[in-house]
DNA sequence: CTTACATCCTGATTGC
DNA sequence: TGCAATCAGGATGTAA
């Protein structure tokens, strides 16, 4: 479920309450994800420091002692908590609750996701890059890299949809199925779009409305349009301000047109068929 | 190379 | 109300 705003706020809040902490001991109660778990992850998390968390794309890098790297994803279901010594084993969650760390503080972070679709693995901080996870990633869609330039070199003569383009990783990393969709209607492009048709002016608006788009959610914490919580358990803020995805049959807020909903790709697509061409 | 689609899995919501 | 079908914010692997 967590796109780039999710994971990155996320991200903030575990750097405040992890960083500088010592794992003092890492449990796995069930290592199949959807990739297992490698079997000596708890063993070589054990005793490290966690020196630092960063975000690529969708993933969390956290890097600890011993120049290591834990690489983690949520998937669609997965999140990570931050509990208080004050948590009592009802607060366990035993059909979900994977990974477990205690920290030197008496807390814990742990792993929840009940599809088990995340991931989790540890490795030399120098081999991080080769990973086949980050190899291929696209730029960060907040940093300069992303611009209409670069998206042009993408889209020129592809078929795909432009939503899907979007959604692709290696053109553009951390961009999901949510705002895609809230990306497309600032930009006023359908999402049906072949990407090789959309024009430069059109690929500026979308090039300009991303960043836009993404730091307002970050500083709302993110989109719960079902389930996602943060490592606090709170929702993200942003759902009230989304424009078009879920309001299938709801007016547009611009001109009133109903909201349609159609399938790009195998995924829900919503656009205001008057603004958007 | 590009594009299309199935697949991993459980839980919440929708529809009858 | 109950139960079955459908859908879910992701990424990958396979096939065409």
């Amino acid at each position: 479920m967590p796109e780039l705003p999710e994971v990155e706020s996320l991200r903030r809040i575990l750097h405040r309450s992890a960083v500088g902490r010592t794992i003092k001991n890492a449990r796995i109660n069930e290592p199949r994800l959807r990739r297992r778990i490698s079997a000596d992850f708890a063993a070589t998390l054990g005793g490290r420091r966690i020196e630092d968390i960063a975000r690529r794309a969708k993933y969390l890098v956290v890097s600890l002692s011993g120049d290591l790297t834990m690489l983690t994803h949520l998937g669609m279901s997965g999140s990570w908590t931050h509990r208080g010594d004050g948590f009592d084993a009802g607060d366990f969650d035993p059909r979900h609750d994977h990974v477990v760390l205690a920290l030197d503080d008496g807390t814990t972070l742990v792993y929840n996701d009940p599809r088990r679709f995340g991931l989790m693995k540890v490795v030399r901080a120098e081999k991080l890059g080769a990973l086949p996870e980050l190899k291929g990633l696209g730029p960060e869609p907040l940093s300069r890299e992303f611009n209409a330039d670069y998206l042009a070199s993408k889209t020129r003569g592809k078929k795909v949809a432009i939503k899907n383009l979007l959604m692709d990783q290696r053109i553009v990393a951390g961009v999901g199925n949510i705002y895609a969709s809230e990306i497309l209607f600032f930009a006023k492009v359908r999402p049906t779009r072949r990407a090789g048709r959309v024009t430069h002016a059109e690929l500026e608006r979308i090039v300009a409305a991303t960043p836009r788009i993404l730091r307002a959610a970050i500083g709302s914490r993110g989109t719960t349009f079902r389930s996602y919580r943060d490592s606090r358990g709170q929702p993200g803020r942003f759902a009230e301000r989304l424009q078009v995805y879920g309001r299938e049959g709801k007016p547009c807020f611009v001109c009133s047109t109903p909201i349609r909903n159609v399938v790009v790709g195998q995924r829900a697509s919503f656009y205001c068929p008057k603004c958007q061409r």
